[in-house]
DNA sequence: GATCAATATTGACAGATGTCGATGTGTGGG
DNA sequence: CCCACACATCGACATCTGTCAATATTGATC
């Protein structure tokens, strides 16, 4: 369907659209791009998403991940799912080691959708 | 006490941080943060911001907003309590009128934490 | 292939969140 | 003074979310 052609998953929205104090978000960009939001919108996600950005590759290995929090390895692993299907985070195998690496370009377009043309 | 004058409002660190990808965040800050982040997270929200942002003079009546949504006006009401709340919105009373400002600067405070030097 | 180590998945549960209808509060006009 | 209007607060409800313990899955190693 041309419907579904249309239909942009949450990380393409957000690319396309002019920054937030310029024009009002139409609500289905709104819908799009809330979940990239929500999916940062959490103190343990944030440190997450800041941890692997600042490795070294620009990618972290879940087992140090776990040791920088004090929660257990599947609110870690929970976590770091989320970031994945929200698009935020890249995941590649290597071994028995995942590697979770930051779409740097979904967080310079959310930074741009918000933070506007100052 | 020290503890409590070094202690900064979510809207004060987002200012003070380096960027999300050139050094972990710090568990505090990361605490700070997410609040705002969670203010932003949800579609109503998103619109509503925008929707004041790229209003004349960038500010906004409640009646006007709450045309512009399908949603109760307790609805709308909560949703610009959370954004008030969370240091995005201003509020100033004018008669019966009550109108809300975007506070540009927590906005680009925002995206520059989260953009990066990107 | 038995075993161990690294991650993911499941199920459960407390607490947070979005929404509404009903009601409260304050302001201006008649 | 009372009413109409703009907005906020309250109480209730269903849903979503963060967390954990237990269990499953997958890959390396002996």
């Amino acid at each position: 369907m041309s419907k579904s052609q249309l239909t942009l998953t949450p990380v393409e929205t957000v690319a396309c659209c002019s920054p937030l104090v310029r024009e009002p978000l139409a609500a289905d960009r709104a819908e799009s791009v809330a979940p990239l939001l929500k999916a940062l919108a959490d103190p343990v996600r944030l440190r997450l998403v800041s941890i692997v950005a600042a490795s070294e590759g620009g990618e972290a290995c879940v087992c140090d991940l776990n040791d920088a929090f004090d929660l257990s390895q599947p609110t870690i692993s929970h976590h770091l799912k989320v970031l994945h299907e929200a698009g935020l985070l890249d995941r590649s195998k290597r071994g028995v080691w995942v590697y979770y690496a930051v779409r740097r370009e979904v967080l310079a377009d959310l930074a741009a959708l918000i933070g506007g043309g100052a």
